[in-house]
DNA sequence: TAGTTTAGTCGAATCGATTCGATCGAATCG
DNA sequence: CGATTCGATCGAATCGATTCGACTAAACTA
């Protein structure tokens, strides 16, 4: 009404007009500081009229050295890397443990199209997240630790002063082994999770096993191979179940067929049964299937033998990892454990095959 | 190696170090402006010596009015936003268009229980996207508005000068009512998305119905009832497979049964297809489901009839406007139509019911 | 050769708030 | 009553970069 100014007021206008110094209105508004009742009325008041919204976050961050933004690096685009429900619960858990100290989630990817993740070196960033990204990983952290930001890295080689959250995978899956080996299984397959940035599918050879690029996928494996040393692989190029239908086509039609398969992920696993049932083959008389995760596959009939990763636990505790580095404190990596569940899709292999 | 000091070096050390100005250095930095080879590579050098990693987001965006942030806000928590496959989709599709400006998303929640979403006020955001949020969008708005931030809101009612991506829910889902009519349906219940932020559960009162504040819900529903003025509903708590499998033993264990549903989303049509089997109705015929989304629900072995909504081409759209408005352009609202998809999820009713 | 352009550099103001130390009046205390 | 606190307020420096206008010297035009 009373003359829209293209600029907006700054909190010196409201000083200005509320009859005292900046530095008191910035007192007033912060709550910082002993200011009058008066004072603080008559500031919210000249606020008010001028439609002041409060402090501009950018100089306020400038000066306080903190943005309350927290970065996530995932190196998928956005669709692809919340197709998969244990990245979204370890969002969850990051964006709950940080809510907590008021800040928020800057999504950051470092696709393995782009050069460098140009936002990590402009974003003002308190702190990073960085999911298990394979490649860019060690150029992300020089440069995190450069600037001073404190990083911590979900299942990935970080460097010396980076905490971080792990995951008991080759222990896990070796444990899933064992079971099917109990069983009395000895033909088995392997559904592996991508093992380089170019998600490339396609059988598993020891070349591409020896290269691997992504430390989950290489620790399950390991456990795997562990139980089983020469069983057969395939590499899937992301953790869906299409995927996994693909992957279990593959491994389904290969002479001798195997009576077990290890697959890397439960959207993987549910992709596996979804080929056994295009064969005809029945879960889990003719073919037994252990997942990884523990999510809930919507649609998938079975209760899937698999191992229960706290996914949502580990976000949180990566969340709280950066709380506490914020506040000065060193943090040390943290090594979460699956647990085996017993599901339905898992049963000695048929006597006669 | 030579002192790390505890504070980092600033444009203004690299300036000195290199014998020149810091306006100099900046310019060097920025590669605005001319800059003599030699001063370059001496600013360069210089800058790698201190390990100096690039202006200070903080102060740039202070100085320049940008941040090249993006704000996202959604009124559910991350794990459940995140659900579904179509925000996903828009997610990504933001993402991609905001990408092309180099900015980065900052992911904020507006849920229920925070009164007001303090990051909205404290976070160096330069533009906005609403999640068609009910109830806090009015406030939302207005607080942005005041703050001079440009907002585009999906699927909700915007205010004045705030674009909307919207679409055609009402005529869309009708033209699913009507194909359910043409295939001789009388009995048609419906399953409805969450009527309010506290997202109850229930059957559908005129009550509900009247006072909802979710714009995409009561579209839909008046789009169904359009062709079927007293079909019976039930609400869901939001849009997921299980949340549909318990609507549709509700609808189907009510006599009369009704020979067909419509749901107003693809995960709620699939919990409804269990909910039939469970209860040994064979889908389509025994029962007809028409859903909405368009979205590959992993697990459904049935080829949906439904709308296909663009849902990355609404989030793009939602970016690319805000791209336009951050370069001063005002773009207008877009509406998206849906596209109907007859698939095998629908058939004439039994004859003898 | 005088006059004009141009590339390169620099100084200083600026972005908008926060914060430390100083100040001043009033209230408290011995 | 003089000295000491304490509460409220203000001034000025600061955060770290960007940018505009000014200035210098070299190159070019007539």
């Amino acid at each position: 009404m009373d003359g829209d100014t293209i600029t907006r007021p700054t909190l010196s206008d409201v000083a200005a007009r509320a009859g005292c110094s900046p530095s008191t209105a910035s007192l007033a508004f912060s709550g910082t500081g002993p200011v009058s009742d008066a004072t603080r009325e008559k500031v919210l008041a000249a606020a008010k009229e001028l439609h002041y919204a409060g402090p501009d976050p950018r100089a306020r961050s400038l000066r306080r050295g903190r943005s309350g933004i927290v970065g996530v690096v995932i190196d998928d685009r956005v669709s692809e890397a919340f197709r998969d429900p244990v990245n979204i619960a370890m969002l969850d858990g990051v964006s709950e443990a940080i809510g907590e100290i008021d800040a928020a989630l800057l999504l950051l990817t470092a696709g393995a199209g782009s050069d460098k993740p140009v936002s990590l070196e402009t974003a003002p960033l308190d702190a990073v997240v960085l999911f298990g990204c394979s490649t860019t990983l060690e150029r992300s952290i020089s440069m995190l630790t450069q600037r001073g930001i404190p990083a911590v890295v979900i299942e990935g080689d970080a460097g010396e002063n980076v905490p971080e959250i792990a995951l008991d995978n080759r222990e896990a899956t070796r444990l899933g082994a064992e079971h099917l080996r109990e069983l009395g299984h000895e033909r088995v397959g392997i559904v592996v999770l991508p093992l380089a940035p170019d998600r490339a599918r396609g059988a598993l050879t020891e070349e591409r096993a020896a290269s691997s690029a992504v430390a989950t996928a290489t620790e399950r494996l390991a456990g795997a191979r562990d139980v089983f040393p020469d069983a057969a692989g395939v590499v899937a190029s992301g953790s869906y179940l299409d995927e996994g239908l693909i992957a279990g086509r593959e491994l389904l039609t290969a002479t001798p067929r195997p009576t077990a398969i290890i697959a890397q992920s439960d959207l993987l696993a549910a992709g596996v049964i979804r080929a056994a049932e295009e064969l005809g083959l029945r879960v889990p008389e003719d073919l037994s299937v252990v997942g990884f995760d523990g999510v809930r596959v919507d649609g998938l009939d079975y209760d899937l033998t698999t191992l229960v990763q706290p996914s949502q636990a580990k976000g949180r505790a990566a969340g709280e990892a950066i709380v506490r580095m914020l506040a000065g404190e060193h943090p040390s990596s943290v090594t979460f454990t699956s647990t085996f569940h017993r599901g339905a899709t898992t049963a000695p292999p048929r006597v006669a095959d």
